[in-house]
DNA sequence: GTCTATATTTGGATAGAC
DNA sequence: GTCTATCCAAATATAGAC
């Protein structure tokens, strides 16, 4: 599972390296560098995050780190372009097939659900709270597919209104900080977001928005 | 000016001093401390404020500070408590008379302004983004209030749903945290407030929404 | 490839002189 | 009430041995 991760990827922005077993094994360490990252931001606090802990963590020293990382800020980028890929994969995962308007519901379940899951990761992903941080192109760019899908989405629906997309990124965003600042692991907002989501399409495209009625033209 | 900020709440907890000009100069200066720990971390950010640079900025040395608060989680507290308190001015001023339901929309155009117009006090006030802070009772008593005014309103508003204040305060801070995480100073969400109001009327209260609909009863 | 040792910086906080 | 001097701790990052 681990080799599965970066393969072909390993190559810090240099020429894709032939397919030998030392990049493969590197790679392996990266990731598990990552894991181990990622399980001391979930305990401490994103902030937290020190390289002799996660030397310790994964079984050697602080600087030993830095033969498959040049800089903390580097570790932060790597979990950010993983946490943004996982993301779209479960957005893509679970809209397929989905018709626009369950779409477009289901990409704000899981995104709620996402995000509210592991607080750590959404304070990294979605808000700016690593002082000099800011991630890469390349960890940036399947953010930009989130956005696409939305887009994407929204027009299948029908939804041709330039605001609506800024109108409903706003709405998931504002029940996740709700979740996650006033009610962590719990559910008092979780309950709202079909809701929201049906006054969204009420709002956006009023039209279709009540199955009950009969005027569909 | 600055003396009218505390007098008679200098005492961190203990008796009222009598009126004495030493308690009312010590608090000029925590006021002056505060004051520049507010432009420090305008101009530095929220996590990059220093005692260091704090004393500097006030033409004194770090270790004097202690004379006027005990730690730097206690000067982040006294700011806390003073941002609070000027939110809830700000909303108190703005909705002075007003209508239940223009008091509303009145609130999340004020707390929206509040919040964006101060990146690095939104994220001392809204967001946990300073490792082992949390405000003090005290310092959180406005907020509390903050509440109030917004139940208040909604309740004056005829809206007894159980769920709208979380639905309310849910989509002010989504608006605010994807203006501030993705257009700072800018006003691509600022344009949205007021239709994102309307949605909510509509949803939570449809028979005085529309106010060209003529179904009162 | 991992280590030890260390440089460098920075920060909060305390002690005690003046 | 402010200062100097200092402590203590922590963190990132580098150099060079093995």
């Amino acid at each position: 599972m681990l080799e599965t991760l970066n393969i072909g990827r390993e190559s810090d922005g240099q020429a894709a390296p032939r397919i030998d077993r030392r990049g493969a094994r590197r790679a392996a360490t990266k990731a598990e560098i990552i894991d181990a990252a990622w399980a001391l931001v979930r305990e401490h606090g994103l902030g937290a995050l020190s390289l002799r802990d996660l030397g310790e963590r994964v079984g050697m020293r602080a600087p030993s780190l830095y033969q498959y990382f040049p800089s903390k800020h580097a570790i932060y980028d790597a979990m950010f372009g993983q946490g943004m890929r996982e993301a779209l994969a479960a957005v893509d995962a679970a809209i397929d097939g989905l018709d626009a308007r369950t779409a477009l519901r289901t990409q704000a379940r899981v995104i709620f659900e996402f995000a509210t899951s592991d607080p750590a990761r959404a304070q990294l992903l979605f808000q700016r709270t690593i002082p000099g941080f800011e991630p890469s192109p390349e960890s940036y760019a399947p953010a930009l597919e989130l956005s696409e899908r939305l887009q994407t989405s929204l027009l299948a629906a029908g939804i041709t209104d330039p605001d609506a997309m800024d109108l409903c990124t706003a709405l998931v965003s504002g029940l996740i900080n709700q979740q996650l600042a006033n009610d962590p692991g719990g559910e008092r907002w979780a309950r709202l977001v079909d809701r929201t989501v049906d006054m969204f399409f009420a709002s956006v495209a009023p039209a279709a928005s009540a199955p009950k009625k009969r005027s569909p033209r």
